[in-house]
DNA sequence: TCTGTTTACGCACAGCGTAATCATG
DNA sequence: CATGATTACGCTGTGCGTAAACAGA
């Protein structure tokens, strides 16, 4: 028994005779006729009885009948449905990021892919660059968006863009119609800042400290909304990725303030495993990726 | 894709590795990993990621197991099924029978066939000869017990068993005490009798004519039940089926009386199509109906 | 004779095994 | 070196086509 003695049983079925069968798949009378009697042999059963030339069910061709239309449906579901996954129609890209990335790039990300690829499952996490990194190891998402350093050997890490923070100030701070400052104005600042062990902090003060410039903070915010906010009512100036900041730059609310001599520059990873198997859709989101501007 | 390859490619699911499923299957490494390549080669699609020896199902893998499961589920439900017809642990034989067959002796040859063979659907229908007949020629049923002539020249009639319709009269009726009548007291008696059109009366005319004499129908009634109870009742003699009276034979409610040189015998027969294939379960009827004492 | 099924026979390829090779711990 | 996957290659059997026989209208 495989599915093509199924199918042509279901055919003779439909067409009441093994010749029309025969037509209808692009097979021989003697093809269909000898699939027919390998089935019944097979099974050890009768499935038609040959009566006036005419091809009459049995009890047992009755059963099978229905077991045979059952799973031709399926096995004809499962064909086109893998089809769709090879042709990109449907699929599933599970996608990680850490913070920064996953909060100010990834949803636009998303929903151009998502617009491009329809019928497309993207589940995302959000986490620091550790937990994006074990994730992948573990093998519970495909690929990777993050600011940190990797560490294993088994993950390929490919950069994606060039990242910047910049100091921001609100409109009204006296700063916003200079741009430039020199580094020794920055002591005088309350400078609002996210919390110990966020990567924005660590390059800040890493890029601050091999300048010896001095600062103080004032406040510290675990979420750069709530910084942005504050540095909007000017409650003081803080330093935070450029693209957390598109918005607010162009409508004017925040002011971005070169350091003169000083970038604060890191890089953002594109990430994944080097022994999985890149799917069509894994490419697709790469080029996705470089091809864009996020 | 076919059953065997999707059964290798579940069970290298559930083993985790080709070689385990190889030993599970009694195939070799090879075999299974040159199934699963061809599987993924025909599908457009990878299966499986290899990361450190492990395998692990990629998103078109899920899928592809999620149906695959359902489909040999079904094939393996499908052939234990098919399996039990040809065993006759399962089964259908659709039975029809003349009236006074169907009634009186049908009932008991069903119930001993079905404690034979459990789980054995019997559909049955009762009508008069012609009907059956007919049921017979369009496949509406498998095999037919009747009592009258058969036609068709494609049906197989094959003799069941001598049936003789016999007087009958009260406990009470001065006939009773002799068991012997000559055929000239006969028609002084109130006689009761099916309607016309009933086998029954056929054979009771055609033989009182056949023997020249004379007799006069008092009471028609079109149901042996209500002519047995009249008969009990004394309003009458009757002349019916000996296997509609054993028990009121049995009991001394009703007496058999031989009508003296006269004998009203009809043959009851099994007819089935001769084309027909021959199920096991019907050759077992047969063997069945030949065997018992019904 | 024509239509449709079955039987007979030969070929081609799918699918398996054996053996060798590769990769990884 | 051991375990497990892949590659290479040859054989066997399934499954199809062609041809012929058979059966019924």
């Amino acid at each position: 028994m495989n599915f093509k003695k199924l199918k042509v049983f279901t055919t003779v079925c439909d067409c009441g005779s093994m010749s029309g069968a025969a037509k209808k798949l692009y097979m021989t009378q003697p093809a269909v006729s000898q699939a027919i009697l390998e089935l019944e042999e097979e099974l050890d059963v009768h499935l038609f009885d040959r009566i006036n030339k005419k091809l009459l069910l049995t009890y047992p061709g009755e059963v099978l009948l229905e077991y045979a239309r059952r799973i031709l449906v399926l096995v004809e579901e499962a064909q086109s449905t893998m089809k769709d996954i090879a042709n990109m129609n449907t699929g599933k890209l599970r996608i990680g990021a850490s913070t920064t990335i996953g909060t100010y790039l990834l949803p636009e990300i998303i929903r151009t892919f998502g617009q491009k690829f329809k019928n497309i499952d993207i589940p995302f996490a959000i986490d620091n660059t550790g937990v994006i990194e074990k994730m992948l190891l573990e093998n519970s998402i495909d690929i990777g968006l993050v600011e940190g350093p990797i560490h294993s050997k088994e993950i390929i890490v490919k950069p994606y863009m060039d990242d910047e923070l910049f100091i921001i100030c609100s409109k009204n701070h006296p700063w916003a119609a200079r741009k430039r400052i020199g580094p020794g104005t920055i002591s005088e600042q309350n400078i609002i800042i996210r919390e110990q062990g966020s990567g924005t902090r660590e390059v800040f003060e890493n890029t601050m400290s091999k300048h010896n410039i001095p600062y103080s903070i004032k406040h510290v915010l675990n979420n750069t909304e709530a910084i942005k906010k504050a540095v909007e009512a000017n409650i003081g100036v803080s330093v935070v990725s450029e693209i957390a900041i598109k918005e607010e730059i162009k409508s004017g609310r925040l002011v971005k303030i070169n350091l003169e001599g000083v970038r604060f520059l890191r890089k953002f990873n594109i990430i994944y495993h080097k022994d999985k198997y890149h799917s069509k859709l894994f490419e697709e989101f790469l080029r996705h990726l470089c091809s864009g501007n996020f």
